[in-house]
DNA sequence: AACACCAAGTCTACATTTTAGAACTTTATT
DNA sequence: AATAAAGTTCTAAAATGTAGACTTGGTGTT
């Protein structure tokens, strides 16, 4: 790819990301895109996804401190860069654009009879 | 994937199919899309995802004529299902809505200085 | 100190999507 | 018949998406 694109998960982890604000770590993210009702996602499939982006560019991590429950691992916690929101705003943009040179009566759905 | 997410590439698709209504084959929705100015796009690149689309049920098509100017190979035309069109308008709101809980602060780009 | 246990991140490997470019097909023109 | 034009189809590789097993770091309990 040019290398500006998103792909549709990994738009879905960036807006999750930003909605979610400070408290962004995989648990968090992984809750919210369940919660968003669209799909069922494993940790791993979030990981990968994630670690892509901040390769690309698209967002940044740091190192957090481990849950107060009952410990745990320390969390990472991302954050969108200037990058990612770039690219969510060209995507969003791009999209809004097509659907506005729609005419109404072509998204009507059609039955047969 | 689960069989009803699209790609964001075969999002661009459906929606070129729909701005371009009973015009919309091979070289016009690629010119459609180039035009958009969001990227270039190769013939085969297109053809691929337009023939999985229709595997999945998210468009039809059928063979058209040849082309006035010079004869051709038959055109194919495509047009959207209305699984199509539903998935569009899912796509749509869910991303709406993760726009729409995303406080403007939180949009604003980052400068260093 | 040793051990169980929990929360979270990392690794591995496969499936699906994206992508480009070469090859092919059909028709028109000369 | 040969060549050109307008399209589509095929092939193969890179990028993304996905799940599940594995590891790590911490806390609580004995």
């Amino acid at each position: 790819m040019k290398g500006n694109n998103l792909g549709e998960f990994e738009e879905l982890a960036l807006l999750t990301i930003l909605v979610l604000g400070d408290d962004a770590y995989g648990v968090t993210i992984k809750q919210a895109i369940i919660k968003q009702g669209e799909r069922q996602i494993s940790r791993g499939a979030l990981h990968t996804a994630l670690s892509r982006l901040e390769d690309k560019g698209f967002l940044t991590s740091r190192q957090g401190e481990a849950s107060e429950a009952r410990g745990g691992r320390p969390k990472r916690y991302y954050e969108v860069t200037n990058k990612g929101k770039e690219a969510l705003h060209e995507a969003k943009a791009t999209r809004d654009r097509l659907w506005n040179q729609i005419p109404e009566v072509r998204l009507e759905l059609q039955y047969a009879w």
